[in-house]
DNA sequence: GGAAACCGAGAAAGCGTTTTCTCAGTGCGA
DNA sequence: TCGCACTGAGAAAACGCTTTCTCGGTTTCC
């Protein structure tokens, strides 16, 4: 490089010469080092707000090393789940002083190491939402991108160095909810399941599948579906067919959607059949009925998932590692008494 | 600075020294510049992968003068539209090779100028999203932000540079529900409003009094409301009192809150009163009944604002400086004929 | 065959900061 | 009075890259 541009952003060196001072001088200031004589220092504040001087933050970048950012990638960002722990932790950072930069990954695995590789070159650190990647690729992708939190998803790493993250306890919460469903008579359940790649669907799967053999009255059939509303929507015949009582939603999306099918399908809910979300989003208190599900306080998942890379950052010795989030059952309408047989 | 730290990332020195060139001629290679012997490059390329070179962004965004990232200021990520705008824009700007960086303003208009500049300094321009601060201020902000975009808000200057923005046309969107509820039958109405601050409220309220003026049999109350659910459940008092047969509401959250709340009052929807929402959001054809909504495209939105930041930033000419999305009515179970009275 | 045009690659300046290094100037004790 | 520790501020190096400038070595063209 090396162009003179005349129109180029008033900087530091304006500031210094203006002041009668050095570079040097105008940045102790600005960065409150006391070893600057009270006059000076006020001379060069002076003439710094006189040319509303605002330090370049990428000069700063460079020379500190960091960039108070970080960098955050979601599966997809019109899924409600990732929105609000997108907003916990944007929130959470900024009251840092910290932004976040996003990446969202279209639900390609393939794509998410590359763009949690860019998102790490330019931030101070990234957090990996859901990643839908392999447990190999993540364990081997995890060391390059160090200060790194994960969310919904932890590393089976069993050598010593465990990467903080905060997570969701979907085994207990849908258990919880089964055995909501069962104390209200309900023996023959499905599970729609949500998407094959999702750790979070493998954990609910297989706790319904311990509570299924800790109960042996109780059937679990598990039908394919998915985390959307129209997956939900999709899934009505294949419920129907199942033949059970009570359905046990990937989340509330799917829960929805299932309920806006049946509903179109002439089955009531929850008189001939019961059905319960997962999450708790905003609009589950509003369906009709209103939805039964496993409460997670999603804002504050992302603001965890702050907390814990901001220990990273500052290198304080983490609170606890990983932080777990025991989801509560919110019983509503849209669950009710197993119909007589 | 001047630490002589071992442990730094491996950078263009390593390469060249690896590949026996020098620093230009890496940076020329890696840059694609073809006035490099090939067999040269060749070399390069091989050192660069055998030491997994990446180059660090900070540097290249220094030297470059720009970041390939632009930023996006929202009052509050918890809203669905500007979810939907966001995610629009995300992904339409990284299909171009640009990132976004967020700032959520929390609904604090006062936050916003100082969000968007130092978002702006940071990147290579700024989209502001509905900002709530007043016009005069946003007037004078904008020159400081230069390569920016507005969504869903202009800038009533009239001295020629108007900054390219996406706005939807609320004003007629909210007329054709109007007119779709008077066809039914419908002529005592209430808009049940939004944010006081919020600029597209006061165009819808100015585009029904207009409606109102021209169609003399119509009557519309206006109710004090607000955009989130709760602000449409809280309503239900006012909504029943106000003697209407059918409710416009400022978006379909606060539509769906009214929903819901008049549901628990005992009062049929659309048998006794209609309703209707705005924007679409994937939960409006949900409801029960599925909501009466004027449909906007939102993630067009989001990506119509890149588009308009793309051609800011090649310098190109732009398409068209303001996008104008026109919302369609879509008409669900929510709106039914005027009860006789 | 010699000079002009050309080409490829290295040296170095620059992007806008921060921070180390250095050094004049001051104050204090011997 | 001299020297020494100390203070405060400027000069300059560094952060990691890009790009201009420069220059030796070829090629091209009369």
């Amino acid at each position: 490089m090396g162009r003179r541009a005349a129109s180029t952003r008033i900087g530091i060196a304006d500031v210094a010469a203006k002041a009668g001072v050095s570079l040097a001088t105008v940045s102790r200031v600005m960065n409150g080092n006391f070893t600057v004589d009270p006059a000076i220092a006020e001379r060069v504040r002076a003439a710094a707000a006189e040319l509303k001087y605002q330090p370049n933050p990428i000069g700063r970048n460079l020379a500190l090393g960091k960039t108070d950012t970080i960098g955050i990638v979601v599966p997809d960002l019109a899924n409600p789940s990732f929105q609000g722990i997108l907003r916990g932790l944007s929130r959470a950072a900024a009251r840092d002083g910290y932004r976040v930069l996003i990446a969202d990954s279209s639900e390609i695995s393939s794509e998410e190491s590359i763009l949690a590789g860019e998102a790490r070159r330019r931030c101070d650190g990234v957090v990996l939402c859901a990643p839908r990647m392999g447990a190999d690729e993540l364990a081997e992708l995890a060391p390059s991108l160090h200060p790194l939190v994960l969310v919904n998803r932890t590393i089976p790493t069993g050598d010593g160095a465990v990467i903080p993250s905060t997570v969701v306890d979907y085994g207990r919460g849908i258990r919880e909810l089964a055995a909501h469903l069962m104390e209200l008579g309900h023996r023959r359940l499905a599970f729609l399941s949500g998407p094959e790649r999702s750790a979070s669907n493998a954990l609910r799967l297989d706790a319904l599948n311990e509570y299924c053999a800790e109960h042996d009255d109780v059937q679990i059939a598990v039908i394919a579906g998915g985390s959307s509303f129209e997956a939900g929507h999709d899934a009505v015949d294949r419920v129907r067919e199942a033949d059970v009582t009570a359905v046990l939603a990937f989340n509330d999306l799917a829960a929805m959607g299932l309920l806006s099918g049946l509903h179109e399908a002439g089955v009531r809910v929850p008189e001939d059949i019961s059905v319960t979300g997962f999450d708790d989003i905003p609009f589950a208190r509003y369906t009709t009925p209103p939805l039964t599900t496993a409460a997670v306080p999603i804002n504050d998942v992302g603001e965890q998932a702050w907390h814990r890379m901001r220990d990273l950052l500052n290198g304080t010795a983490p609170t606890a590692p990983v932080a777990k989030f025991e989801p509560s059952v919110a019983v509503r309408g849209s669950t009710g008494l197993a119909p007589v047989s």
